[in-house]
DNA sequence: CTGTTAGCGCCTTCAC
DNA sequence: GTGAAGGCGCTAACAG
């Protein structure tokens, strides 16, 4: 591997005025710039990280704007913990990590984070974009040099230098295979709209309807839950789901609340052996699981995406290497039998 | 944090001094060096591996001990991969990986090999156990410094630093839940016992009978197949399980080679609608499952237990951190609508 | 525009 | 036993 030194040698010039020209700090005649360049370019060259951040007294600075770890069964901890873990491993660079935690119930408290975000001008910004409007409208904000990482959901319009997270459609057609077969009879599925608005959660949906209307009998009846937070909805909902069908057969909810339904059918689920599908391995979904009220849950394997959003901005902006553009995780299927193998320690 | 520097300030030595301490190097007067020491532990000294990296002309030596690459369906392929990409992570350290492999069906080949890697006196060793026999036989003549992790399947009397796999057991309980889910009628389970010496696939064969007995009306019985190098014994293995079971509903193949019976027995799979249920996440095994010939996959993340592996050598070794001494890995469930999202890229 | 130089923290050699 | 000094490769301030 070819130094700087040796680069010197070959260009007849002094250490720093490759250093000059690898940083664009400017100062350097275009012929001898050139010249260096294409020494760089022949010889390969890769700045050797180790001196570099050795000598380097530069922090990089990254900020994380997320829902606040609670929200969501927990669900976001689960990404923060993968974050932690990654900044753990890189610990022997000089990386500087501030969150921003928003109430993703509150688009108010979102603009007023990623305000205050953006103003620290930060390297790097890993977003979980759920609140998909108010993400758009302060997209522009962002200040030229900032790298931004989308986790969990995407913003295809958002400029950024790669989303992490699940495909959403082969995802919810999973459930549906895994729906067709713990239930073997025909009957009625509920689906829950939980976020109706939000485009990630809700096509989970569309490809869980669509693999169900193709391979089975089954009749589907949605239902729309507008307000996570109201717990009363979800009473409201469940209710109502357990008078309308008398041949219930099937419950599906597309993200972490599937617990709440469980809960409080649990009674019909068990008489009328229902199946119950869901989203995400947090504690509460791990308990229902366990004790059979769920069936199936889909992970996203969030502390996946937590680490490698970190990842790739350290890789982006340090390493200078360059970023795949979409990076689809695993979709993870969690029954009673592997649950076990799925929780940490 | 503290510096070496700082430390010889401190103890009114010069930091060669400290050093020598450092690195037991010896050479020092038992006063000055328990009062270093003293100061190491109090202010809570760590090195700076980015500078000793630096610094030092040393290069860690690792030795990988496994069968072919192309053995078991290319099945140590990927977990070569996996070690190649943490390799990769790693590249700004200076390591060194020399590969070793044997022929699985060779128990010579092993012990060949296994002397010529311990010979180098490595620092670490990734193994593979598979032939557990000649592992074991050999195990004392690993040297003292040498730290080992295994992979994949586990000694647990041999000395090692950390064991990297999945939960046998658990894993063949596991594919006992998705065979009783997914062919709903009762029947005869035909159970392919493919190395009835491997511990580690005989095991989940255990598993699997295990579940379907406790929680299904269904039959099993197990076919013994000793000599998976020889494609004969494939064949006379499928027709006798297609000969002797008019009632067969399931197929149980404890390991990568399903992806042969599935072939073999495809009409009557086709015609009994038989669940077919393997393992490993190989090629030629995607393509059945894509096909619809095979049901499920259980896969064990053999690019993850690579990375895991070369990652535990390297922390242990080199950053001299302390290592789990078991980490299971999860027990990934494949099937056709999720498969899509394990292939890398 | 360009070259020189002093570190970053640790390791190693050599001299006393 | 101990200390001084050079160097790993890169960065950045400073002098010209």
């Amino acid at each position: 591997m070819i130094t700087i030194k040796e680069i010197a040698e070959l260009a007849g010039v002094s250490i720093g005025t490759v250093d000059r020209v690898l940083h664009s700090r400017g100062r350097v005649s275009e012929k001898t710039k050139n010249l260096i360049l294409s020494i760089v370019k022949k010889e390969g060259y890769r700045k050797n990280i180790v001196a570099s951040q050795l000598s380097n007294s530069r922090i990089s600075n990254f900020a994380v704007i997320m829902p606040l770890p609670e929200q969501n069964d927990r669900f976001w901890q689960i990404i923060q913990m993968g974050i932690e873990a990654e900044k753990e491993r890189l610990n022997y660079f000089k990386l500087k990590l501030d969150y921003y935690f928003f109430d993703r119930f509150d688009g108010n408290s979102y603009i007023k984070v990623f305000t205050d975000a953006v103003k620290t001008e930060p390297d790097g910004i890993i977003l979980a974009p759920v609140l998909a409007v108010e993400a758009m409208s302060l997209a522009d904000k962002v200040p030229e040099k900032t790298k931004v990482v989308l986790m969990n959901s995407d913003l295809p319009d958002f400029n950024k230098l790669s989303y992490i997270g699940q495909d959403s459609f082969e995802s919810g057609r999973t459930a549906g295979k895994l729906m067709s077969m713990s239930n073997g009879k025909s009957g009625t599925i509920a689906v829950i709209d939980v976020h109706p608005e939000d485009y990630h959660i809700h096509i989970r949906t569309e490809g869980f309807k669509k693999y169900i209307l193709d391979n089975t009998n089954s009749k589907i009846r949605t239902y729309l839950l507008p307000a996570e937070n109201d717990m009363e909805e979800f009473k409201r909902c469940a209710q109502l789901i357990d008078n309308e069908n008398e041949d219930l057969s099937g419950l599906f909810i597309p993200n972490s609340s599937v617990h709440y339904f469980a809960d409080l059918l649990e009674k019909s689920i068990k008489d009328k052996k229902i199946s119950v599908i869901g989203y995400d391995l947090v504690e509460a979904n791990a308990v229902m699981l366990e004790k059979g009220t769920i069936d199936f849950l889909i992970n996203q394997q969030p502390g996946k995406q937590g680490e490698l959003a970190l990842e790739y901005l350290f890789r982006s902006t340090v390493l200078q290497e360059r970023i795949v553009e979409k990076k689809f995780l695993p979709i993870e299927i969690i029954c009673r039998e592997n649950l076990e193998s799925y929780i940490e320690r």
